[in-house]
DNA sequence: GAAAAATTTGACTTTTACGTCAAAGTCAAT
DNA sequence: ATTGACTTTGACGTAAAAGTCAAATTTTTC
């Protein structure tokens, strides 16, 4: 079948503008095919907006993301480049276990909260 | 004891400038001391300027983190203020355990970058 | 107590990631 | 062929979170 989805299609199942994918495309983060002027979507293209968006949930910027995808499309080939990659790998690695430690504390505390509320309101109200 | 802290050790500590500092301030989320015009810091300061960043790294914004820090403040203390903010923070729980499963996607996928990276080494040059 | 270093304030600028039009083109159905 | 829905392009706008710069104070050090 190869079904083409269109920018509305996608925009609602994302819950994003279409400014956005625009903004993705003029960004150099997704291709789609064109029908004439008008974008056609492929499964592909969706897939790889659902890594973008993934990675904005993440706080990857717009270059991060590009250089994440750009890897992928062609590895590099050279040792040097190849070693380079991986010390950015490993930076990347440290900085997201921290944001994953960040976010076990914060968990944490919102289990702290609402402990307490409940305990508040157990103690006003004798109606949960 | 009782130490204070100059505004610039505390920048030179966690990598930040005066700006970000002041700006904070202002948005209303610190509240050093003063011994004239200069701004003192205190413990209390310290700590609460390690949450807030902790926040800003998790991606939360200025706002949230002052609604955070404001519940710590003065927690609710009618049923209807504390319902509310049970839901906020379920809101909240479900947004960090999603940008967690983001994160821990986004390792595997440094992972595997980095396994095809020794990978490609391994057959191009032996020297490790 | 004078020079040097640090701090404050205020105003203006920047960057990122889109939002918001407006005008024109396009396609699907009537 | 026209209506109406959708889409594109381009230009300009915006909000958040600082950065930058200059001038005035203040504090520290010798």
């Amino acid at each position: 079948m190869n079904k083409y989805y269109t920018i509305t299609e996608l925009t609602r199942e994302f819950g994003i503008s279409t400014r956005t994918l625009r903004f993705y495309e003029d960004e150099g983060l997704i291709h789609p095919e064109r029908r004439g002027r008008t974008r056609l979507f492929r499964t592909a293209d969706r897939r790889l907006i659902m890594e973008i968006l993934r990675g904005r949930r993440i706080g990857f910027t717009i270059a991060e993301i590009r250089e994440i995808i750009q890897v992928y499309k062609d590895p590099p080939g050279e040792a040097g480049q190849l070693r380079l990659l991986m010390k950015r790998v490993e930076e990347k690695r440290e900085e997201l276990q921290q944001k994953r430690k960040d976010i076990e504390e914060t968990l944490e505390e919102l289990n702290n909260v609402e402990e307490a509320c409940l305990t508040r309101l157990a103690e006003i109200g004798v109606g949960t």
